[in-house]
DNA sequence: GCGGTAACCTACTCAGAGCAACATCTCGGG
DNA sequence: CCCGAGATGTTGCTCTGAGTAGGTTACCGC
């Protein structure tokens, strides 16, 4: 006889642990609740589903990302700082979490709706800590603020680069550091985008 | 009395629709089966699995992407605008293929070892083709050559980067052409590529 | 002690992947 | 013409695992 709180931890703990070991399918509710020293039932009582279960593991996973980027907005360093700081310490935190990363982000989206929604409010806060980061950068040199669009596909194409050199990073351990990695995409998106602010832009041969 | 290949186009055609319109999840074997008029030990004879059937969608799918990166490759034409076609196309390609984009690429991975690793060879095969650009334009610049590991996780970082944007505008239809996306990236990263070839490059605050 | 509620279990249903064993068509060689 | 071998196809089953109905036990306020 465990209180709610408790047993909600203890089914969250076992269920990430057997989760990133085997995977979605490979684990079944039986086993999940046998860890924890329970039942199927409770599991459904608790948790309302397999996916409900294991979108709340991502919700778990997916708080330190979170406070990664929460601390990376706080706005008295300069800008370009800031952003490093956060992809050093995104990577920092792929690093130290590789499977929980793969099972609970990469392979999380087409797990069904209600994974991929959580997924996507995720991604999308981390856009907008991004677009406001770029956002002021852009204010700070003095373009137009109505290019919030354009900054917002900049911010989604820095994040996709991140996760997808990340994900790289997961196959290829022995390829450098999170600091080395950090500092690719640094030199990969802000030098671009410090050039497309000041209007030195790439166009088509068309137009040229 | 259907010849093998015959009925191998029509099983694949028939899954490809129904994977689709409802997920890996949301289709059963049988159904597939009962669409093609046939039943469901024939799916497992030239199949295997459910999951190689998924396979075989996921590579008809992935065919006519290869397609567009091996004319990118075309040496006659110089590298950015070969970079410039190739996202077009890419675009163009998602913009046309909504649905099978994010049922045989996005959702693809995490849905067991065989489907990761043809959306992995995929992506490889692509990565190679964007090694190989980026590499003969830093050659042209000068670079020396040694930096291929540097190139490859730039190559690496763009295609994420395109995904992503790709993924973005999937649930955003409304904003903007491929045309717009593709010029989007071009300038995202051909023009930080540029500085980074430079040797214009940004430096964590402790080295400067 | 005594309701009442929260925690918990037994014992099922049901869908769907996968397979064994059997049936039928077709076509080339005698 | 026909007959046998291999390819095509089916019936009917097993087994795993998600999800649930209905009942039982422990705890807590009064």
């Amino acid at each position: 006889m465990v209180p709610r709180r408790e047993r909600e931890r203890q089914m969250l703990e076992a269920a990430a642990q057997l989760f990133t070991q085997r995977g979605y399918d490979g684990v079944s509710m039986d086993e999940i609740a046998m860890r924890v020293g329970v039942t199927k039932p409770m599991l459904y009582a608790y948790f309302g589903s397999k996916e409900g279960l294991f979108v709340a593991c991502i919700e778990r996973a997916a708080e330190p990302v979170l406070d990664i980027v929460r601390e990376a907005i706080d706005p008295s360093v300069a800008p370009d700082e800031r952003l490093w700081r956060g992809l050093l310490a995104f990577f920092d935190f792929v690093d130290q979490h590789r499977d929980e990363w793969s099972t609970f982000f990469v392979g999380a989206s087409g797990r069904g709706e209600a994974a991929a929604a959580r997924i996507g409010a995720l991604r999308h806060e981390i856009r907008v800590a991004l677009t406001t980061l770029l956002g002021r950068t852009a204010a700070d040199a003095g373009v137009s603020p109505e290019l919030v669009t354009e900054i917002e596909a900049q911010a989604q194409a820095l994040m996709g680069a991140a996760e997808s050199v990340a994900e790289w990073w997961l196959r290829h351990p022995e390829e450098g550091t999170a600091q080395l990695h950090a500092l690719r995409l640094m030199n990969f998106a802000w030098m671009g985008y410090g050039d497309i602010l000041r209007g030195q832009l790439w166009l088509p041969p068309a137009q040229r």
